[in-house]
DNA sequence: ACTATCATGATAGTGATACTCAAAATCAAT
DNA sequence: ATTGATTTTGAGTATCACTATCATGATAGT
């Protein structure tokens, strides 16, 4: 059984929640993708192969897995949230295209101590953080 | 006349645009308000003087500013557009706390000198850049 | 004052997100 | 396997911030 599988079936014994087929199949697809994804743009994918599953459920379930751990919610600022993969990955930011869209990352490195440092001087217990970039990628300048 | 008022006029007359009373009026109550302030709560402090002045112009007239380099737009995570001084400040990050939603402002510093060199190593060319912290204040933690 | 052009403000539209609820699925107890 | 309490699903609807529309009003150059 996959790391995430086991994450989720924990979370959702631990929470009382049911083990329900659509969980874990929108989930081996979310794994699947790459990119930064909407619930739209997951929905999509996911009913490819399963035409019954609902926008509301995958829209749900997104949310389940952010509240597990297993996914990050990110805004790039077009009104639409997205969501990425959040286990064995380290913290990073994202450089956003204004013209393309697309999200590069870039790795936080130094900026972490910083940002603990920053925290502490301002008496602030730190949940997560975002650290956007906007401009014009390598492609679009 | 204020610097302020100075560049929104002149930005005016670059574009083409017509100095209204209103444009003037809001970027007063604008400037007067410390907070980050959304379009509602704006329209708010300004239909306290002058009940005339209906919400699209406020809406419309923000996103000005913002072109003209007089505001920034700030989004802190609940869904609304909030709005700040931009003239005379220097680049800031925000620690926002999950439960009084209160948005305390940090220096960059060396952080900028990070950022630039993030950026030419991908190629991208900076717009602007946003860093938040999510968490809990003193008061709340 | 005249006229072209832009701005205003009320209203309606849009799109993402959140809620509602009847029917279906899960799961522990029998 | 059957039962029954509880949760989940998926369709539909509601909500909310934001945006577009447009008739009326204001601005500014002549
Ligand atoms: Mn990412
Ligand atoms: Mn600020
Ligand atoms: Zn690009
Ligand atoms: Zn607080």
């Amino acid at each position: 059984m996959k790391k995430e599988h086991r994450i989720l079936a924990d979370y959702l014994k631990q929470k009382g929640l049911k083990q329900t087929y659509q969980r874990f199949f929108i989930l081996d697809k979310f794994l699947a993708a790459k990119r930064h994804l909407s619930a739209d743009e997951l929905h999509a994918m996911v009913r490819e192969q399963n035409p019954k599953i609902g926008f509301s459920t995958v829209y749900r379930t997104l949310k389940l897995f952010t509240e597990c751990g297993l996914a990050k919610e990110v805004n790039f600022g077009d009104g639409r949230a997205r969501f990425e993969r959040a286990i064995d990955r380290s913290q990073h930011g994202h450089l956003i295209c204004a013209n393309c869209g697309k999200a590069e990352e870039f790795t936080l490195g130094s900026v972490e101590k910083t940002i603990a440092r920053i925290a502490s001087r301002h008496g602030f217990k730190i949940e997560r953080f975002r650290f956007k970039i906007y401009g014009l990628c390598k492609k679009c300048r």
